[in-house]
DNA sequence: CGAGCACTTGAAAGATTTCAAGTCCAGTGG
DNA sequence: CCACTGGACTTGAAATCTTTCAAGTGCTCG
C-alpha cells in the first residue's frame, strides 16, 4: 500500500482530478512488466476495438486519440460509460467477455496486451495483481461519480461536470482552449441527454459568460462558476 | 481461469441473473481464507456502516438483512449505487477511503474482515488476489448496467428492470411474493426517480396486470411482459 | 461552389417532478 | 378492544424540464 498508490492521489495543481484508469508513471510501475508483451495498433475513427459480449482477449492502453466505451440497447439507445484518453487503460477489468463495446472516437493508437499474459503475470507477481485491483477500484469510483450525475443532476450540471472533467484530463491548447475530441452526440450519450439538450446547456453556459464554446472547442472563462454549477459531491 | 470463475456464470434456471458481488460457494473459494479473521456484527436499521470519504478499514459480507451504498450531494440529493443482500460482499474494492457510505436498510448482520488483513493475504495468495479482481470486475459490470438504466431508460423500464433484478436476487416468499426490504424512497434514489414516479410506475404495472403490488411486497404475474417492459440489453 | 454533416435554435409535445391532498397500516395508549 | 397518530405510500393537478420535431446555420470536403 505504498508506491504506486500515490499515482492515484490528486495531482497538485489539479485538485479536482479524479483518479483515472491510470496515467503514466514516473517511477517503477508494476504495469511495466506487461510492456514486453505489448503490441501497438492503430484504430481508425469510429472503428470498433472490441464488441459488446465478445470474449475478452486483450487489454489496452491509449497512446493517442480517444476511445468510447459503449453499451447498446436493441432499439439503438446508447450509453457511453466513459471516454478514454492518452494514458488511460481499459479492458483490464473484463471477466470472460467485454460487457461493453469500445470504439475509436478519433483515430487512436493503442498498446495492446494479451489478457492471457496479463492474467499469467498477475498470478506470479503480486505487485501487478495489486496494481490491477487498484485500477478496477479507481474505475469503479469514477463510475459511481457518473451514477450520481445520471441519477440526480440536471442537464446543466451534467455539462458543467463533464467540462470540468475534460479540463482536468485533456491537455489544454493555446489560451486554455480545450479541443473536445468527441461529438455532441457522444457527449449526449455519455450524459444521458439528447444532442439538442447538450447544445442548449452549452449555449446557456456561454450566454452566462462561464465558457466560450465553438465547434473548435471550449474555453473555461469562470472556473469557479462552473464548479458551482457542477455541484460536485463533497469528499 | 477455472474453478471460481464458474460462480460468476448465470445459474441455470435463473437466466437473467447478473453476476453479483458474489454469492456463497459450494466449492473451495479463495475467500474462505479470510474467514478466520472475520468478526460478526449487527447493524440496526438506518445505521451507518461506514461513511462517505472515511478511511476504508474493513470489508464486509452480508449475512442477513439489506445494505444500501449511498452517495450524497450537499443539497441532499442522493444516489444509491446498489443494494446488497445476503451473500453479497462489499468494501473489497475500496481504495484508501470509501467513496460512498453504506447503511443498513433493515437490521443487518455482517461478517467483517479487516482490510489490512485482506490486503496482506492477497499479497501472498494469488488465488485470493484473482478472486478479488473478479469481484471488482463483476461489480463494475453491474454498475455499467445501472448506468444504462439511469442514462437511457424510462421510469417504467427502470422499475421493471429493478423488479426483475430483485426477483432474481431475493428469496421468494409463498406464492412468488417478493418482500422488498427497501422503501419507495430508497428505490427512487437508486433508480434516479422521485418517490411519486416510483409509485406511479408501480401502479401502471399493476393496472396492466403485470404485477401485484402492495405495501407487503410485489408478485410478478407476467414475467415475459415485465421483461419486455424492462428492455434489457442483449448479451 | 455545392453537398453533407455536425451543430444550433425554436416551438410544441411529453415525461417527470413538485406541490398538495388523501389513504392505509402498524404501533400506542385509552 | 378500538380509536388515534405518525409514517409510508398513493394519487391528482399544475409546473418544469427535457425531448421531439422542424428548420436553419456554418463548416469542410470534393
Amino acid at each position: 500500500m505504498q508506491g504506486s498508490i500515490q499515482l492515484l492521489e490528486p495531482r497538485p495543481g489539479n485538485p479536482r482530478r479524479i483518479p483515472r484508469a491510470l496515467a503514466q508513471s514516473s517511477q517503477r510501475d508494476a504495469l511495466d512488466l506487461l510492456e514486453q508483451f505489448g503490441s501497438t495498433v492503430t484504430i481508425l475513427r469510429d472503428r470498433q476495438i472490441h464488441g459488446q459480449g465478445e470474449p475478452a482477449e486483450a487489454c489496452y492502453r491509449v497512446l493517442s486519440g480517444c476511445v468510447r466505451v459503449v453499451k447498446l440497447m436493441e432499439d439503438g439507445r446508447r450509453q457511453i460509460g466513459e471516454f478514454l484518453l492518452p494514458g488511460d487503460l481499459f479492458g483490464f477489468d473484463a471477466l470472460e467477455t467485454h460487457d461493453s463495446a469500445a470504439e475509436a472516437v478519433t483515430e487512436t493508437v493503442l498498446r495492446r496486451y494479451p489478457r492471457r499474459m496479463v492474467e499469467a503475470l498477475a498470478e506470479s507477481h503480486s505487485a501487478l495483481a495489486r496494481r490491477l485491483r487498484e485500477l478496477s477500484a479507481a474505475s469503479l469510483r469514477t463510475t459511481h461519480v457518473l451514477l450520481l450525475l445520471l441519477g440526480r443532476k440536471t442537464a446543466c450540471e451534467r455539462i458543467a461536470s463533464f467540462l470540468l472533467e475534460m479540463a482536468d484530463r485533456l491537455p489544454e491548447g493555446h489560451g486554455g482552449m480545450l479541443g473536445l475530441p468527441m461529438s455532441r452526440t457522444d457527449m449526449a450519450d455519455h450524459l444521458g441527454l439528447t444532442i439538442e439538450t447538450v447544445c442548449r446547456a452549452l449555449g446557456h453556459l456561454r450566454r452566462e459568460g462561464i465558457i466560450l464554446a465553438s465547434r473548435a472547442g471550449v474555453r473555461i472563462r469562470d472556473r469557479i462558476a462552473l464548479e458551482q454549477m457542477a455541484c460536485e459531491t463533497r469528499h
